[in-house]
DNA sequence: TCTCCTCTCGAACAACCTGTTCCGTTATGT
DNA sequence: ACATAACGGAACAGGTTGTTCGAGAGGAGA
């Protein structure tokens, strides 16, 4: 009996996880509607709703199976080194990242993304001796901004570049600011 | 006669666009309906229509009235001095803009003000000396990117500062990129 | 003023979506 | 095998969008 829960909820649960992403890929978050799902998951509608409340929660049961964006964070070495990965892997996940995060994604999921960042670059500045404070979190906020700011218009192909190049841009622009706010200390 | 249509004309679409600006100051953008609209402009459903192909329509309608989000650009002086005129001019519309760039807005109306901003700053780096590029073209992507993340969340009250702090915490994380970039040239 | 033309109203409509309810049927775990 | 829990499926109320139609009101110009 491996998983606690009934074999059928988890057949279920997959079944409508898969359907959301399957579906996702092919018009986009926003134009995804339950009635589509359940009817690519092949489940009845009021199974659906007795397991989610909605798109939005099967999304996030979703997104939290998806390990590859939370990298881990380092002292030392170079500042933010996640972005280059991230870039690297976004490259090879496109399509699915451009359906959560494009043009035609939801406002939830991208919000949901910057927080995770959020949380990711405000670690690693404060492993770096930054004080807590109103002022880090302003920073913060700037650099998870400038980096969404170049995925988001990169998975909708509104500017071409490598992931080395998006790298290169993403630390020239907010790396100099970031050292000299770590230096003032 | 003043202003060429007809004054049936005129006085519907201004009822229209005002409704929608009351009802979004009331209720966030994106739970605003067409029904809401003409029910709050006492306007025939087929007249509403018969003007604006849908609520983003009246939205951007609006949008290209409100001159505030046009600042000019300068060469001379600190870089991005509008980020300072902006914020403070922000927080008297705050309300409004809350409406419209905060949480429960949608996609269309940030990637509408991302353009805008987009422009300024693009022209005011190009003022400066740098040169079309790709790469200026990240840079800009960057600057925009960070600063609609600070208004953001300033708006959506995730983060409590004046806006010279804002302006300061702004200057500081893209700043000194920016500066490097421009003397590379 | 008077006429013509445009605009507006209001209701009704089809089509779609969400979320809930009901109950008979089926699959599981023990 | 059997009690329990999950499933299916249809039907439902309530809400949304966008379109259509004809009758009536309003404006602009002569």
């Amino acid at each position: 009996m491996p998983g606690n829960p009934d074999r059928r909820v988890r057949r279920t649960r997959q079944a409508i996880q898969r359907a959301l992403v399957e579906l996702v890929l092919e018009k986009g978050y926003e134009a995804v509607t339950v009635t589509d799902v359940i009817d690519r998951a092949d489940v009845g509608r009021s199974t659906f709703y007795a397991h989610f409340d909605g798109k939005q929660a099967v999304l996030f049961a979703n997104l939290s199976e998806m390990a590859f964006l939370r990298p881990a964070i380092s002292a030392d070495g170079p500042p933010f080194a996640f972005s280059r990965a991230m870039f690297e892997h976004v490259l090879e996940q496109r399509r699915l990242v451009r359906a959560l995060l494009g043009r035609r994604s939801g406002r939830a999921v991208t919000a949901h993304g910057e927080q995770v960042l959020r949380d990711l670059v405000r670690d690693e500045l404060l492993a770096r001796g930054a004080p807590a404070s109103m002022s880090l979190e302003l920073t913060v906020t700037c650099v998870v901004g400038a980096f969404m700011a170049l995925l988001v218009r990169w998975v909708d192909e509104e500017i071409t570049a490598t992931p080395a190049e998006l790298d290169e841009a993403f630390h020239a622009a907010v790396g100099p600011g970031v050292r000299e706010m770590l230096a003032r200390e």
